[in-house]
DNA sequence: ATGTCTGAAGCATTCAGA
C-alpha cells in the first residue's frame, strides 16, 4: 500500500503529434511547471519523441510509442518508476497506456480508442480496452494503492459533456455501451475530478479542427482524470486551460489540469 | 452541404484516422 503526502500538479494533454507541437508543450512547462505532464497521440516512435526539449526545462520523459498513430508519454521533474508498459491483462498492438508510481501515486496515462475506425471489429476493441481498464483499477483499489487514471478517454460521460448537434447519436464516443462502461469505472468508487468541482458547468476539452467548432464553442468534455478515493479527498483544483487553444496551430484538444493537496 | 489536421507513401497527391 502507498500513500501520497505531497502537494501535486498533474496535467494530462493529447497533442495530436508531439513533433507537430513540441513548442506548444514546451511554453507549457515553462509557464504551468506541472509536476507531471501526461501526453497522448504523440503520432511518433521514441527514437524521434523530443526528448531533449523537454529535458532543457527541468523534465525526464518516458516514451511508448509508434509510428503514425497513437503513442503516449510522461514528463516528470520528480523521481519516479515506471509500473506498466501497455495495459495490464490486454493484448493491445497499440501504443495506448504507460504507467508509473511517483510520490507514492501510481498515474495511468491512458489513449482509450476512438471505437469509430473499423466497423464493428474497431468498436468492440474499445470496449475491450474499457474492460481491461476496468480491471487494472479493480486491481489497484485491491492493493489499495492511491492512484490517479488520466488521459483522452474518448468518452462524453452525459449528454452535458457536448454541443448540442456535435455528433451524430451512434458515435462511438456517446454510446450506451460506452457509457456504461465509463459508468461501471465510477461504480468501483473513482472520482471524475472534474465533475466532482464543477458538476454543472459547462465544460469541453476537445473542439474538432472543422470551421466554426472552437469559435462556437461545439466541443466534447472526453479528456478525465479519475483518482482513487484517497486521491479524492486531496483534489483542490480540476479545469482544461481553454487559453492553449488560441494559439497558432494548436492541437485539437486542450490541457486539463489536476491539484492535490 | 461543406468545412481541418497529421503522418505515410513517395515526389504530387491521396489516404487513413481522428
Amino acid at each position: 500500500m502507498a500513500y501520497c503526502s505531497k502537494r501535486m500538479k498533474i496535467t494530462t494533454w493529447n497533442v495530436n503529434s508531439v513533433r507537430a507541437r513540441a513548442a506548444h508543450v514546451e511554453r507549457f512547462l515553462a509557464v504551468q511547471q506541472p509536476d507531471l505532464l501526461l501526453l497522448q497521440e504523440i503520432k511518433c516512435e521514441e527514437p524521434a519523441f523530443p526528448a531533449a526539449n523537454f529535458a532543457a526545462l527541468g523534465y525526464q520523459s518516458v516514451v511508448l510509442g509508434q509510428k503514425s498513430y497513437n503513442g503516449v508519454a510522461i514528463l516528470s521533474r520528480l523521481p519516479f518508476n515506471v509500473t506498466a508498459r501497455g495495459l495490464p491483462g490486454l493484448d493491445d498492438a497499440q501504443a495506448r497506456y504507460l504507467e508509473i508510481e511517483c510520490e507514492s501515486i501510481l498515474v495511468g496515462n491512458l489513449y482509450l480508442p476512438n471505437g469509430n475506425s473499423g466497423g464493428d471489429a474497431g468498436y468492440a476493441y474499445k470496449l475491450r480496452w474499457m474492460k481491461a481498464l476496468r480491471a487494472r483499477a479493480a486491481a489497484l483499489l485491491e492493493q489499495d494503492h492511491d492512484f490517479m487514471l488520466a488521459g483522452d478517454y474518448n468518452v462524453c460521460p452525459t449528454d452535458a459533456d457536448l454541443a448540442q448537434g456535435t455528433l451524430p447519436p451512434g458515435d462511438a464516443l456517446v454510446r450506451p455501451e460506452t457509457r456504461a462502461e465509463f459508468r461501471a469505472l465510477l461504480w468501483l468508487g473513482l472520482t471524475d475530478a472534474v465533475r466532482a468541482l464543477h458538476p454543472t458547468e459547462i465544460i469541453y476539452s476537445f473542439w474538432d479542427y472543422q470551421v466554426g467548432c472552437w469559435p462556437r464553442d461545439k466541443g466534447l468534455r472526453i479528456d478525465h482524470a479519475l483518482l482513487s478515493p484517497r486521491l479524492a479527498e486531496k483534489l483542490i483544483y480540476a479545469l482544461p486551460d481553454r487559453e492553449v487553444r488560441n494559439e497558432e496551430q494548436p492541437s485539437d484538444h486542450c490541457p486539463v489540469t489536476i491539484k492535490l493537496d
